[in-house]
DNA sequence: CTGTTATGCGGACTGGCGGTCCGCTTGTGC
DNA sequence: GCACAAGCGGACCGCCAGTCCGCATAACAG
């Protein structure tokens, strides 16, 4: 069972140990990114996106394969953390910021600016969200990330009215639509926000139902 | 791009060939099944069912593996194939059935019929569920499985009074809760239908907010 | 500045997989 | 029984996640 960690358990981490992390994860949004362009369908290639192996990403971060893995476990454990620093600044904010995100504002408002905020991660990170689908095989809800989120969602449809198991499954379901795929298909040049937009639909339809 | 038939297109197929098909399909449902009784978490291995490769499921056919390649295309097609045949029966009376299954019900009673339907097939099936989803990296939504029932969900949300780019969101919402490892998360032996009951729950709440 | 040490590094290596290919076998129609 | 297409099988290929261990070097004490 390899150990993964973002940061090191304790003490700080060697400068070059640092670096090396940033440049990872700066190689593997840039394959991602990369693989989005190919307007040609190739038709045996398939979902964008997935073509980044490891190998691929410590090349092109100057780095030896071991060094990807030491630091972060295994594959998923790679894009886990690349959506954890593209999702921190949503989680502190939901935890203890101010209203109407943070804790405070009545449970519609704080849902529907919670929404909005987790659509538009999703909105720019659709290869991402997809990359990790795939990777996590199906602990994916063991995620740190997905169970914080879970408890949010469950906590403000619980506040809102549902029973207790009701609002734990509608957590889930409002969670399931994040989905790389549905969301790459939602999201046009034209209209940017259409996912997010039918998200909060979705939670203002559940929270009417409460 | 491989042409993957799950009948040929014209005239009766090679008696071998036929008995090849059972075989390998029979084969992979074997190896899914038995994936799932490794009480102990080996701690590597991960997710049960994704062991499940296709040179196994060849050899345990009695095949070669180019015979797998050939009738079903690639790993999405096979196990897509043995979805399509746990389904075919529901998808028929779903089509032209008797009510409620089939047309003719109120929409809710269809809806609660079809997903009680839906959510036993997904109970039963876990395993596969989340192997197919594996195996399609993000054209599930191409799937013709996956079109038809949300045809059928996004018919049946217009029909109860929701807008038809909210119903056609609303479908792909209710489908994207069967997921194989949320399932099997909900589903315990003393519990053996609390996936479908919530989802029901779901359909009900979503039908209330028309 | 120098010596010591553990932390981190890298890339060869392994096992296994999805998918292809082509020479051979076998069912089928005449 | 024959000819031929349809089907077969398994060797083969390229690739990839993940491991391992000898080597380099950052950090720090004296």
């Amino acid at each position: 069972m390899s150990e993964a960690r973002g940061a090191p358990a304790r003490g700080a981490e060697r400068a070059d140990a640092a670096r090396n992390r940033r440049a990872v994860l700066q190689a593997t949004e840039r394959l991602l990114a990369e693989g989005a362009g190919n307007g040609r369908g190739g038709g045996v290639g398939g979902a964008s996106g997935e073509h980044v192996s490891l190998d691929r990403v410590a090349a092109l971060a100057g780095v030896g394969k071991g060094t990807v893995f030491r630091r972060f476990g295994n594959r998923a454990g790679l894009f886990a953390a690349l959506l954890e620093e593209r999702s921190r600044a949503l989680r502190a904010a939901v935890a203890d910021g101010p209203p109407p995100l943070g804790p405070g504002a009545p449970p519609r408002e704080r849902l529907l600016a919670f929404l909005d905020g987790l659509g538009a991660i999703a909105e720019g990170n659709a290869l991402l969200l997809t990359a990790h689908e795939q990777a996590c095989a199906d602990d994916k809800y063991d995620d740190p990330s997905y169970q914080f989120w879970h408890r949010h969602l469950a906590g403000l449809l619980a506040e809102a009215g549902h029973p207790p198991e009701d609002a734990d499954f509608l957590a889930h379901t409002v969670l399931a639509v994040f989905d790389g795929a549905l969301v790459r298909r939602l999201t046009t040049p034209d209209e940017p926000r259409r996912f997010t937009r039918s998200v909060q639909t979705l939670a203002t339809t559940l929270l009417d139902g409460a």
